[in-house]
DNA sequence: GTTTATGATTGTTG
DNA sequence: CAACAATCATAAAC
């Protein structure tokens, strides 16, 4: 302690300076104190007072002052205590609130992003993130126009977050070699050791990943709402193109009796119509349960496409084909009719005629159009 | 604005 | 598991 009294006594001005002699007090005096005043408290009057003199001293004497500091050979002692002190006092503030937890949010959002494809390997072709064309069994093009709408934007989605979070990272590299480069600068006048530097740098990256969480998020909002928006057929809900209407609609009254395509008719009308075989399904489901509700309504169009079929029946007479059988049959593996509910298609009916009057085959039609 | 049409979904059934 | 029935949600018509 009593070098670093004479280290600090070198901030004394110079003795040649302001008149006053300076008040030379080193070495303290071994044996008792003197009763007047404790030297450690006279020492520090001195030095508050030669910091309060500094802002009297040209930058010139400053610098001087500062240099001859650092050239003083107790300096790098002196710091190391400094340093020591400080550390233990930091680590004693620090040590409480410094315990970060194993942040969940983050790892869920990056879980997340991964599984949307937003974050990694870039993905292409079969097996898109989370596997939304998962009609399996379905053909290839399965809702193709909205997927690849969908992916273009997710693939948007995915430049813009990589290009944000190359920037955070540039930003955040510079900011952390510009502090760095500050402290060490600093640390030849501060006591900043080695180790509060590396604390700082982790502050530094610490408050940039808050920021980069923050982007996760609402990299996720955005993918979450694309995916709402795009993906949820409900909401994107078309109607059928006029092809694919036409072509249902021929099938459906031209197997009036029995409207169940097998599988292999249900391809052929997906293919004819440019939808896919589970939205035929759908829509003859809906058919035969629309139709059977209201048959009054279906009539008029139920006797236009008897009217067309008829004329595409005789076209296939005329070719040659005997039978009457409709454009496409349903094959071996046709399904029974269904008969849960009956009418109007119970398999125990008569055989009805169904290409030149469709509606008039069952009894029933006439009683539910008269409702 | 309301109503109707229509494709999709959901729950149930045999 | 396919078909049915009810329902939802949107498009299109009014």
């Amino acid at each position: 302690m009593e070098e670093a009294s004479r280290l600090l006594a070198g901030l004394q001005p110079p003795p040649g300076g302001a008149g006053e002699p300076p008040p030379h007090r080193l070495p303290a005096p071994p044996g008792p104190p003197p009763p007047q005043a404790p030297p450690g408290l006279q020492d520090t009057g001195d030095i508050l007072q030669q910091i309060m003199a500094i802002t009297d001293q040209s930058l010139d004497e400053a610098q001087a002052r500062k240099h001859a500091l650092n050239c003083h050979r107790m300096k790098p002692a002196l710091f190391s205590v400094l340093c020591d002190i400080k550390e233990k006092t930091v680590l004693s503030i620090r040590g409480i609130q410094e315990e970060d937890p194993p942040d969940a949010q983050l790892m869920r959002l990056d879980n997340m992003l991964l599984a949307e494809g937003v974050s990694g390997p870039e993905k292409r072709g079969r097996g898109g993130p989370a596997a939304i064309a998962a009609t399996s069994g379905g053909c290839p093009n399965d809702n193709s126009i909205e997927h690849s709408d969908y992916r273009a934007k997710l693939s948007q989605i995915r430049q813009i977050y990589h290009s944000e979070l190359e920037k955070y990272e540039q930003a955040c590299s510079e900011f952390t070699t510009h502090v760095m480069n500050l402290l060490r600068e600093q640390s030849r006048t501060r006591p900043i050791s080695p180790k509060e530097i590396e604390r700082m740098v982790n502050i530094i990256h610490g408050k940039f990943s808050t920021i980069q969480m923050q982007l996760k998020q609402s990299t996720c909002e955005a993918v979450m709402i694309l995916r709402s928006r795009f993906l949820d057929a409900r909401r994107k809900r078309r109607n059928f193109s006029k092809q694919a209407t036409e072509v249902l609609n021929e099938y459906f009254y031209s197997h009036l009796s029995n409207p169940y395509p097998s599988e292999e008719a249900k391809e052929e009308l997906a293919k004819k119509g440019g939808i896919t075989v589970s939205q035929v399904s759908n829509w003859f489901g809906n058919k035969r349960i629309r139709y059977k509700k209201n048959m009054g309504k279906f009539q008029e169009e139920a006797n236009i496409y008897a009217a067309k079929t008829a004329v595409d029946a005789t076209n296939v007479v005329a070719q040659g084909n005997q039978t009457s059988s409709p454009p496409t049959p349903n094959s071996g593996k046709c399904r029974k009719p269904a008969s849960r509910t009956g009418f109007p298609w119970t398999p125990a009916g008569e055989t009805c005629v169904q290409l030149e009057e469709p509606l008039l085959c069952c009894s029933e039609v006439k009683k539910a159009t008269e409702t």
